[in-house]
DNA sequence: CGGCTAAAGCAAAGTGCTTTGCGTTAAGCT
DNA sequence: AGCTTAACGCAAAGCACTTTGCTTTAGCCG
């Protein structure tokens, strides 16, 4: 049988606690200064507690940051619109207060957890985009490969915040988004 | 006066087993397990030698990192083969073992470390871009902004080395190099 | 060659994260 | 309301990295 859960009250507040905890850390210090200890006594729970709930920094991090992302916008079917729409919300998504920081833990994580870590973010977005010229090809536009969004846009967005590059703001996301449009 | 360094032997042969430790471990492990006593352990050296020759792991994969990186090649003038050729080294420069780490551990580190460290990275890409676009320039062709380069053909390159994705070879660089060329 | 001292080695103490065993609290269920 | 037990708190022990004071080794220079 199954092993009940008891997601109530009590839970469910250490869980609030701990999350808010690990955003205000991550803003306060960065990701890499973020350790259990210093959640736990920030949220006023015992260390023990997160050990055994989440047992590590990456997984903690992970969770919190899939629990703060907004959804991605809804595909319309106007590719432009769409590209620059996409644009837009990975940089917001980027630039929130623990995006990037979560981003940074992947990176740094040990070999097996990376792994597993940035293939899901990649395969997200890849997905979406996918979703998203599905739409627009069914339309009966031309659209271009997944390859050439991620190299155009994505990847420029993910290296201008991580290098903080200034200047990287959702006009120059729109902009990434239409110099690829414009040219299929 | 100036106090008299010793660069001679002994601290020489210390820092050669220190250096081929770190890139055996960083192979081995990754760069994120890489501690001081590991590496103390593998070069047969007391880990307080390490600890006051380099003071931290990011220090010491900086040194490593920036030790063993080749020069880039020098412009011909000729702006589509300069382009293709500086896209390929970055990719060999990132893909050499210890080159993403180095990134990885940049990306890691603590905020004013990592400033520093990401910032001087950027700083040598640009610098290197720049030469190779004045060249072309002085030569006079029509050549693309900095920014442009960076976009297209810099960032893809770090993205795709960083979240692993398949196929990202020399021929690759190359065509990331050729397509912003043919815009021009 | 011989003195000076930078650089390395050694050992012990310090610090902070992590684990573990056990008692306590409070959801969920009848 | 009362029982069961998942989830939390607590305290002590464990472990690994880091620091520190001192000794020893071996470049460099006269």
């Amino acid at each position: 049988m199954a092993t009940t859960r008891r997601p109530g009250g009590r839970s469910a507040r250490v869980q609030a606690a701990v999350h808010r905890a690990v955003t205000d850390l991550v803003c306060e210090r960065g990701a890499d200064q973020v350790t259990i200890p210093a959640v736990a006594e920030r949220a006023e729970v015992n260390p023990t507690t997160v050990y055994r709930r989440w047992g590590s920094i990456p997984a903690l991090l992970a969770e919190v940051a899939a629990a703060e992302e907004s959804g991605p916008p809804a595909p319309t079917g106007d590719l432009g619109a769409d590209l620059a729409a996409y644009a837009e919300w990975t940089l917001a998504d980027l630039s929130r207060p623990g995006g990037i920081a979560f981003f940074r833990a992947e990176v740094a994580a040990d070999v097996d957890e990376r792994r597993a870590g940035l293939r899901e973010c990649l395969k997200r977005s890849s997905t979406t985009i996918e979703a998203l010229l599905d739409r627009a090809r069914g339309a009966g536009h031309e659209v271009p490969a997944l390859t050439d969004v991620i190299d155009r846009v994505v990847a420029p967005l993910y290296f201008r915040v991580v290098f903080s590059i200034p200047g990287t703001d959702a006009a120059y996301a729109r902009g990434l988004a239409s110099a690829l449009h414009r040219e299929a």
